[in-house]
DNA sequence: CTGATATGACCTTTGGGTAAGTTACCACGC
DNA sequence: GCGTGGTAACTTACCCAAAGGTCATATCAG
């Protein structure tokens, strides 16, 4: 039997995994990793199927590698924020700025550590755990610092207070995917005129 | 064969369909559309998954009776605090205390209409977007306002603000599952604890 | 007996995962 | 230059379990 196409595109692995990664991070990002089927990911890509299995091993390792990819990313760039002199709200201006100028291409890949539909149990909860916790980490920091200025120090308000402040990020995240023509300039920009409404300008 | 249960338990259908339509909303906003499965509810319910298909025709079916009676609920709640003559931030707390009392048996309705895994076509898109359109306007009003009184009135950034509004009543309802002994009066008093801390005391 | 409540067993589709083979290419001996 | 064998890249065709959905039937109150 013919079979004109096996094996002839001949692209070199690293390429291929780092493409295949793009698209599953795109695709697990915007539709959640329950929603987000493998043939689709391998159609995009222009490939088959097994190809990705033969990369990565099951849909759960795919997931692993683009949380591996895009945690390293994310986490980095707020530690590198956190060690920064910047406070309270002006620290949380400053993360905004560098998630957005980091995720300008990309900013379905805040949404991997933060899907519902992602397993429980197993690889994957550990690394979303690990990853979600890093980052956690140093919001709960960032918050901590902030309430402690205004003499709150409630284990269980930091708590939430950090929960509204990473929603806050994720919506944000969100808007900017429907509205994929904002430059992370812009955002940041837009985001300097919502704090200025709300407290009436004294910031930065 | 012998079937010792069928038909026995007499239920009467009003009655099951609540049961039913408690349960699937519970699933549905905790895992999402796509992560749950039927038979799933069916087992919780302790009936047969048949049952379910002949109540509510299929899962889109009964996704949309969640959607339909979880939906009314927050939309009329939401319009009544609208009506009254609170404004800006004032409003704002008003409606999240108003979510909280609605909601304190079943946070979880919240994410029914704020589903990535939800079909994104059809009768459910449809249905959502009905709701999700109804609750978006009132909060684009309140935040309209808003904005209006600090001089800003710049679409794009009302639309900003409206998503990032949303998402902290989300992160909000979020934190609130994972707190459950938390009270809906407690909730609304960390509510105003946190903004508190945000702006400094001059509120209400 | 009829209609409402309810079920076990089944059908079908979807999607994760696999087996086995095909094509291209490169290194190597001659 | 040129067969040749190994290996990386890649595919078709399939398996199988899970989950959406259906059908014929059972129980029981009135």
């Amino acid at each position: 039997m013919v079979r004109p196409n096996a094996g002839t595109k001949g692209v070199p692995r690293l390429d291929r995994e780092t493409q295949i990664l793009d698209i599953a991070s795109q695709q697990f990002g915007t539709h959640g990793f329950a929603a987000t089927s493998v043939a689709a990911i391998a159609d995009q890509a222009g490939i088959s199927k097994p190809l990705i299995y033969n990369y990565f091993g099951s849909k759960e390792g795919l997931y692993e590698a683009c949380l591996d990819r895009g945690g390293a990313l994310l986490a980095d760039e707020i530690e590198r924020i956190a060690r920064g002199d910047a406070v309270g709200i002006e620290r949380g201006m400053a993360t905004l700025a560098g998630m957005f100028t980091l995720l300008e291409p990309q900013p379905y890949l805040w949404r991997l550590f933060f899907d519902p539909t992602a397993p429980s149990t197993g690889p994957i909860a550990d690394s979303i755990a690990l990853y979600a916790e890093r980052i956690g980490k140093l919001a709960d920091e960032g918050v901590t610092e902030l309430m402690g200025l205004a003499g709150n120090d409630d284990p269980l308000d930091i708590s939430a207070m950090t929960a509204v402040w990473l929603g806050i990020v994720d919506s944000l995240m969100n808007w900017w995917m429907e509205h994929p023509d904002e430059s992370a300039e812009q955002m940041m920009q837009r985001c300097m005129r919502l704090l200025t409404a709300l407290f009436g300008g004294d910031t930065e």
